[in-house]
DNA sequence: AGAGAAATTCAAAACGTTTTAAATTTCTTG
DNA sequence: CAAGAAATTTAAAACGTTTTGAATTTCTCT
């Protein structure tokens, strides 16, 4: 690629004042005026009134491109956006967007976004390496044994995840403790005399649905139960798939009824409520539904009818963390101090009720 | 903000080399290695092996940051996405992301994205200017004196618009011709024997509905038709929104009935589909549809029940157009040369025939 | 061998900012 | 007033790259 300097300074904007152009109208060095703007200690706070004045009346605006290549940093911090054959992402896209873009926003950073369709998940992230003037990034969705983090590691860039990869993690993330999210409502239901519970969880892939699973056995196993394997299933992310596979479990066609159903999502609770309705079942008096509710607008647990249980972690929640954990990492703070792990609310809605007459048998 | 040095350095990567290393391992000085890696014609094309052979076992990548501070192009253009208040986005939003992304990387580009919810539509343009990074931007969905067209030349920034605010324009856009899509569709309903032709438009504010509805309008007052009000309307872009109208113009509530209609999208093809088949109405024995295609995965013509006949211009078309308008705008290119205007494609399918029997009186 | 032309490479400046360490100025004290 | 300390400002180098115009090298011809 050849690059010319010569035609393309036309439009370079018009009237922009750099650090030069207050130097020489106040008679004082670049250095002082850097030193003043950026309010270094030692600077007499007269000139620093002086320099920040006459900067305002020349419509100064420092040039990023500039510091960046002095300190390294820009202020501007990487997403990568997976998109779907289908030309659809993770509904929960633009909520993570708008909510990490004001979080940034305060701590005068911009997220910068690009959009990936390729197989290799470390690709994306080489090439917006490559421009080099990212100061990090953000990653979600994490699968165990993550090869993004392990690049990014090697190549000593900052970043934070939304979610970790595995239990102990040498990065930066703010997670919700999905073990929890899981057993949390076992034993609520346990507590309700079900003991049929079965677990409608997300995709095998992420690491959340291992960690999931995980607390559901372990809080189910507590109680002496061993769940048949066709009652704790990994499913895609959509409402179909719930409703054909509770229509199963309902049907009786895989087992014995469930009692209860916990699911990963409400989009999921939403396929299960269905399905029930469709097998005369009643909601909760003869089936209770848990889901998880990351709290979206277009997904709200109290829109159910009857209106659902859940463990509540709201999406929104995990931006003005991760913003901020994401830019001490880069201000130098260690990883250790900025991992966050929050419980999910278990929140009692009508969707779960005591276990059906008669119907308190355990798996066989 | 207070800038550092010393210590972000360490997040640098490892093992980068730069133009100097390369220069002190072959003897040349940093100008030749510059010139050789960038093909200038004087340098001897030995020396231009050399130079690339080390680079490639250095693992040189340009300091695309320096690069920006001498030529003042990062290679990066920037698109502001506007969300909206239920946290989603305009539907065509990932075909032209994915599509633009694609086509900027061949001219060697990045996309840069950020999101937008405020109501200021040239805030966020300003805001992205701040940084300084960005070389331009893409933008879409025109109003009529478009705020950010104004701002952006002011300001002397180049930009490409999907679409354009008004007939001449002073800057580089790729658009299809409005005024065609709808008397295109006028004019074989008009052949068909159809009078009562309806106009179900897109949203009123946005500039290519406006020039649709002059379209629409002309066609129709050259067969001497006048078009009563209630018969051309601007709505929202969904599918409940045109099945509402549908209903109202299929159930003779309006005024005669309509033998057939032009819709904005397919989207609303399939709200006035519904409505007809819900009023007892067959397509196309007694109501004629076309619909204007962007040829989106979600939203496909051929998927309908009957077929469906439509003006198709593809979203995806306008991507690479686009890009390369732009670059070539940065580049230095005048606007005028790089001004798009492509007619929509007429595809006649199912869901347009004769205009019914006794049905071939204009409206009143 | 020398002169002139052509080919090739180089030194230096530029881009705008930050920061180290030195220089300069101001203040305080005897 | 002079000396010393503290406060303030500055010169210079750095960041990595591009490009102008000059310097150097190579080639050709007499």
């Amino acid at each position: 690629m050849r690059l010319f300097h010569v035609d393309i300074k036309r439009f370079e904007v018009e009237g922009l004042a750099t650090l030069k152009d207050i130097s020489e109208e106040l008679g004082l060095s670049v250095a002082t005026v850097s030193r003043a703007l950026n309010d270094f200690p030692e600077v007499n706070p007269k000139t620093k009134r002086r320099v920040a004045e006459t900067a305002e009346r020349l419509g100064y605006r420092p040039n990023r491109i500039a510091q960046r290549l002095v300190t390294g940093r820009s202020g501007m911090v990487g997403m990568i956006v997976k998109i779907r054959a289908d030309m659809s992402a993770d509904q929960t896209f633009f909520e993570v967007l708008t909510g990490m873009t004001a979080a940034l926003a305060s701590r005068d950073a911009d997220l910068v976004l690009a959009v990936d369709q390729g197989d290799d998940p470390v690709a994306p992230y080489r090439r917006m390496m490559e421009r080099n003037i990212l100061d990090g990034f953000i990653l979600n969705a994490p699968v165990p044994q993550d090869p993004r983090v392990a690049f990014l590691q090697e190549q000593g860039i900052p970043f934070v995840m939304h979610g970790r990869s595995a239990d102990a993690v040498g990065y930066p993330f703010y997670d919700i403790d999905n073990r929890a999210v899981s057993s949390d409502a076992v034993e609520l239901l346990l507590a309700l005399g079900h003991r049929r519970i079965a677990l409608m969880n997300g995709e095998a892939r992420f690491a959340y649905a291992s960690a999931r699973r995980a607390g559901f056995e372990a809080a189910m196993a507590e109680e002496g139960g061993k769940v048949p394997e066709a009652f704790v299933a990994d499913i895609a992310p959509n409402e179909s798939a719930a409703y054909a596979l509770a229509l199963r479990w309902l049907s009786g066609r895989a087992g014995p009824r469930p009692t209860a159903i916990v699911c990963a999502s409400t989009v999921l609770a939403a396929g299960v409520f269905a399905a029930a309705r469709d097998v005369g079942l009643h909601v909760p008096g003869d089936l209770s539904v848990v889901a998880h509710d990351d709290a979206l607008p277009q997904t709200r647990a109290i829109n159910f009818a009857p209106t659902l249980t859940v463990t509540r972690a709201p999406l929104r929640d995990a931006c003005a963390p991760l913003a901020h954990a994401l830019i001490d990492h880069i201000d130098g703070t260690p990883s250790e101090v900025l991992q966050t792990r929050v419980r999910a609310e278990m929140i009692v809605r009508e969707s779960t009720g005591p276990a059906p007459e008669g119907e308190s048998d355990p798996w066989p």
